[in-house]
DNA sequence: TCTGGGGTCCTAGGACCC
DNA sequence: TCTGGGGTCCTAGGACCC
């Protein structure tokens, strides 16, 4: 049999990359008949604006306002707390309908998804464009949300489109009007060029996206690596990031994070606040069936700077109680009498799965068991009556004393952030197993 | 873009091994 | 003490995303 015959030409893909709008608050609004039409905002919890609605940002309210500031621009606004639970549900129904029209679709994020509806026009005996906008009808219609949509034959180019015209819009450009859509397109509204991408391309000469794609393609690998590449095909039709429908099933890493207001320097306040991120990170790690190896305290400072601590764990553990020795030692080191923190912060890095379990001979087997059982009733207890019914009373941590020199065998390095120097060098002594 | 709370991927360079 | 050449793995840190 000749292979031959079984070669498929390669097409150039249709891909659509599908935005709801101003997500958060169009689901509020679709929940709530009473806020559709008016300025709403989400974000209560947090002090600032987390999304809003557009007749919010008409007004002038836009994300990451205050919300003080917020009120003061515009009286009548209606503030929610941010409902993360319909959110999601409405995700995953607004992917269902998705799913209706082709199973080639990625969750991008909870609010985008992209489609590859390449050779569907056969299957609908429509256009792509007719494909996109009956999509976009059917969310309207049995979610009572907008989205906007984005046609062409790359992933970058679609995500262009998109946000071309919105909210509730159409945008769809083929390959032989890509280059007009580059040359309206900033270098900064290129997904995938931040901030240190545009001042280095600006250097140049480059001012639109169009600029990036005239320049030879070695050119942009030379300057860029992979993924300057890797864009530069994307933006000329290229498609070269496939529309990826594998389910997240699990974490590279976890990380819990929580600011307060006002900013505090009463060390035990802020010391319970880290512990809550702690078990939370680690009750997450747990759902997933993870443990860390690695871990990571910050402290976050008024002036915006940090703080912060790695530690290579021995052993990979999921246990709250195991670890909190450590992470009081890496408090200690961190905190500063008099200095004013706005915000604490747990990373859970270097993730093993569970089933690759491996003690160490010396380790005492029993009383790691016995953390485990502990650990497993607060779990269950925080499913049934909230998260943080059962915590461990960081109270109970006050009087760890370092371990016996021998312990002090991990070197430690501080958790550098950009813009930062390391400044010190510091030893922590390895967690112990104390019941 | 004056600062929320999550995440991912890529690369250079060092450690270590023949 | 200096010199060869090559490979692999791991880590730190940068940059980006929503």
């Amino acid at each position: 049999m000749d292979d031959r015959a079984f070669t498929v030409r390669s097409y150039p893909r249709a891909i659509l990359h599908i935005d709801a709008d101003a997500f958060f608050t169009s689901v509020e609004q679709a929940l709530d008949p009473h806020l559709r039409g008016k300025p709403v905002v989400t974000g209560q919890e947090r002090g600032i604006i987390a999304a809003a609605s557009y007749e919010a940002k008409a007004l002038g309210v836009k994300r990451g306002v205050a919300l003080g500031d917020a009120r003061r621009i515009c009286p009548g606004l209606i503030v929610l707390p941010s409902d993360y639970e319909s959110y999601s549900l409405y995700s995953k129904r607004m992917f269902n309908i998705m799913r209706q029209f082709t199973p080639c679709v990625e969750e991008y994020s909870v609010d985008e998804a992209f489609l590859d509806i390449t050779g569907m026009r056969r299957v609908f005996r429509c256009s792509y464009e007719e494909i996109g906008r009956k999509i976009q009808k059917e969310i309207h219609k049995e979610l009572g949300i907008t989205v906007s949509v984005g046609l062409s034959p790359s992933k970058a180019l679609a995500k262009l489109c998109s946000k071309f015209r919105k909210p509730h819009g159409f945008t769809g450009v083929p390959g032989r009007y890509i280059h007009i859509l580059l040359q309206r397109t900033a270098l900064e509204q290129v997904w995938g060029f931040g901030p240190s991408t545009v001042n280095l391309l600006t250097t140049y000469g480059l001012k639109t996206a169009y600029d990036f794609t005239v320049r030879p393609q070695a050119w942009a690998s030379g300057l860029l690596k992979k993924p300057g590449r890797e864009i530069w095909s994307e933006l000329r039709g290229d498609s070269v990031w496939p529309v990826d429908t594998a389910e997240k099933a699990t974490y590279g890493s976890i990380m819990k994070s929580k600011t307060f207001t006002p900013p505090s320097t009463d060390k035990e306040f802020i010391f319970a606040r880290l512990v809550k991120n702690v078990e939370s990170a680690f009750m997450k790690a747990r759902r997933y069936h993870l443990r860390p190896r690695m871990l990571g305290v910050v402290l976050r400072r008024q002036d915006f700077r940090h703080d912060g601590l790695e530690a290579k764990l021995s052993r990979a553990t999921s246990s709250t109680l195991e670890v909190m020795p450590l992470i009081r030692t890496m408090f200690e080191q961190l905190f500063r009498e008099q200095r004013e923190y706005r915000a604490t912060m747990i990373f859970l890095g270097s993730l093993e799965n569970d089933q690759t379990d491996q003690f160490d001979l010396f380790e005492d087997r029993l009383k790691i068991d016995a953390l485990f059982r502990v650990t497993g009733a607060i779990d269950d207890i925080n499913r049934r009556f909230g998260k943080h019914a059962v915590r461990s009373g960081s109270s109970l941590f006050l009087s760890h004393k370092p371990d016996s020199p021998r312990d002090l065998e991990h070197t430690r390095k501080q958790v550098l952030f950009p813009g930062e120097t390391p400044r010190r060098r510091l030893k922590i002594p390895r967690m112990g197993i104390k019941v």
